[in-house]
RNA sequence: GCGCCCGUAGCUCAGUAGGAUAGAGCGCAAGAUUCCUAAUCUUGAGGUCACAGGUUCGAAUCCUGUCGGGCGCACCA
């Protein structure tokens, strides 16, 4: 469906027409040669940097070869014109026709428009979020949860098959202070007077209801008990308690993992242990003395033999421990046993989004990786900057201490699922983002999410006012309607921006960037809203023209067009393309 | 001290795996419009792409260094 693919064929079979002529070598190199847009759009359509790229290896001259190539794609259906350039662009134009040609292949996929089989259906693990289950969900886990699943959706879209994972990090010292919090409240339930939440205790009020879940239904039966006799059953109860809250906050983001892997779970069931064992055998593993950290005082730091991986063989800065002082497994062990776990459940290709304050760990626990898979796993680490919050311009102080911290549920209850989602997905995922309640609510086109999800109505409502003028025109059989007639320049421009939606989701997949699509979007609503006010001036572009029946039936086809490229777009935000504004 | 990310118009940010004269929105300036299909429209000014070198046909983009900002830096996750 990307016709830049098509358009790159022609120029790849010119190519080769010029090695059987002899004017460029055999075995031509022609991977670097590109078919893209040309930054100004009075270039032409497709631009190609072939006689650049080929001229040097080839000693020719770049201009010359250029023409020759030329010269071969002249004659191709649809060519309009090609023409050199600058320092030895090659330039295309396509005849209008071609465009038309996009229009109905869009009109035939409707919503599915960009989708494609990029990924060859070749599976890929999306871990994310994975946050601690102490608590409900902060708004700022809410960005990487929201980047992360439009990257799973846009993923799918090109053809791979996406597991949604969250790793639930059930057996480390969070848990467990989550249990010993839990245990406390319990006693609270029981009517004891536990007084300040110490320090260190999680004091979040939602553990109440934790404590006085486990004591409606055991009564005081562990009040008595060691630590020891309680812990395992109180984290296990306030961990699923968390889970299950979490998985609310999450679906209320609209946000379903299919997978869920405790690393509890891990350790039980021996793989820790067994990953371990594997980077024993590899020699990878030693027991040493780390230097100590610089730039930054640790107190209690003294000189301890650790047991250690290998981590600056595979690019980390310093190897790292995989056992702590009191004998338990690091957080990272029990990490690179998940991933080899995954690795071995069939996924070559593993992505992680977190938020940006975890980025001193990614090397870490790439080099694992690439231990662990023998160099066949791969793993991308796509880190998320932090989300400042605003009311009308003032920043929203956040505190944990004051219990003023925004949580996910906060924002949705506040803005909606889908204005939250858009936000965070428009901004490049490593730069910070800036989001004020009251901007994000307004209905005028300085809202991108209104903006375009506008776009979206306005065509629908087209389509609604058409049905009254000419209740006869059937909206899904427009395909024969006359498109040739769709020749005012911006109507022109309209159609080759949508048709330049798929490649524009190749684009945003292999960068893992769906950030892209939402300025792709703005664009489209911005030219559908433009022909929308030209009509305006000129009665003649009007949508709907009572006495021109199948000129307005070409324009319907057109509006169908952006309603597809829009849905197909939003669909992968996760955000509902609305029909009418409200 | 080290590592990672970032630095583009007054502001907020794009920049399509190295392409041609670096773009958009806001704000600013000028003008149009009170019409209609639904929440105005058009035009304009505004830039040493932080700075300095390098790589090559060609650099905002890649490399090195400097400056400035963010994050992180045994045994937390």
């Amino acid at each position: 469906m990307n016709f830049f693919h098509e358009i790159r064929k022609h120029i790849l079979a010119a190519i080769q027409a010029l090695v059987a002529d002899g004017d460029l070598p055999e075995g031509t190199d022609a991977s670097r040669v590109t078919a893209e847009p040309p930054r100004d759009e009075s270039h032409g359509d497709i631009s190609t940097n072939a006689a650049m790229v080929l001229a040097k290896p080839a000693g020719k001259n770049p201009r010359e070869l250029a023409e020759k190539l030329v010269a071969k794609l002249q004659n191709i259906g649809l060519i309009a014109e090609v023409s050199v350039a600058g320092p030895g662009f090659v330039n295309i134009r396509m005849v209008d026709e071609f465009w038309d040609q996009q229009l109905l292949t869009i009109l035939e996929a409707g919503a599915d428009y960009g989708k494609s089989n990029l990924g060859l259906g070749e599976k890929i693990n999306l871990e994310y979020v994975s946050a601690n289950p102490t608590g409900p969900i902060h708004a700022g886990h809410g960005r990487v949860a929201v980047v992360a699943d439009v990257l799973a959706n846009l993923l799918e879209k090109v053809g791979y098959a996406v597991t949604r994972e969250y790793y639930i990090n059930d057996a480390g010292g969070q848990a467990k202070k989550l249990a010993c919090s839990s245990y406390l409240r319990y006693r609270e339930a029981l009517g004891e007077d536990i007084g300040e939440i110490p320090e260190g205790y999680y004091p979040g009020p939602y553990l109440k209801d934790v404590g006085q879940a486990i004591a409606d239904r055991d009564g005081d039966k562990w009040l008595s008990l060691d630590e020891e006799e309680w812990l395992d059953p109180f984290r296990e109860f306030a961990v699923n308690a968390m889970m299950s809250a979490i998985r609310e906050d999450l679906k209320l983001m609209g946000i379903t993992h299919e997978v869920f892997t405790s690393e509890m779970d891990l350790q039980r069931s021996g793989a820790v242990d067994r990953a371990v064992a594997d980077l024993e055998e590899q020699g990878l593993l030693y027991t040493g003395v780390l230097e100590p950290p610089k730039g930054k005082v640790v107190e209690d730091w003294e000189p301890r033999p650790q047991l250690l991986f290998k981590a600056t063989e595979f690019g980390d800065d310093v190897d790292r421990p995989l056992k702590k002082s009191d004998g338990t497994w690091t957080y990272f062990t029990g990490d690179i046993a998940y991933h080899y776990d995954k690795f071995q459940r069939g996924f070559k290709q593993m992505i992680n989004v977190w938020g940006a304050d975890h980025g001193g760990y990614v090397k870490r626990i790439v080099s694992a990786v690439n231990a662990i898979t023998r160099g066949d796993g791969r793993l991308d680490v796509i880190l998320s900057q932090m989300v400042n919050f605003f009311d009308n311009g003032v920043a929203v102080k956040m505190s944990k201490r004051a219990g003023t911290f925004v949580t996910v549920r906060d924002v949705i209850e506040k803005v909606g699922k889908d204005v939250f989602r858009f936000m965070m997905v428009s901004r490049k995922s490593d730069a910070h983002l800036d989001f004020d309640f009251k901007k994000v609510m307004e209905q005028t086109k300085d809202n991108p999410v209104f903006y375009v999800n506008y776009a979206h109505a306005r065509s629908h409502s087209v389509m609604r006012m058409a049905k009254q003028e000419f209740p006869d025109i059937d909206p899904t059989q427009l395909s024969d309607a006359p498109l040739k007639r769709l020749r005012d320049e911006d109507e022109i421009r309209l159609l080759k921006l949508l048709a330049g939606w798929p490649r524009q989701v190749e684009i945003a997949a292999q960068a893992h960037e769906p950030h892209r699509l939402c300025y792709y979007l703005y664009e489209v609503a911005g030219q559908f809203h433009m022909l929308w006010n030209k009509g305006k001036d000129e009665a003649i572009l009007r949508f709907i023209l009572p006495d021109d029946r199948e000129l307005t039936r070409a324009r319907l086809a057109m509006i169908k067009g952006v309603q597809a490229v829009i849905a197909s777009g939003l669909t992968i935000f996760g955000v509902e393309p609305v029909e009418e504004m409200h």
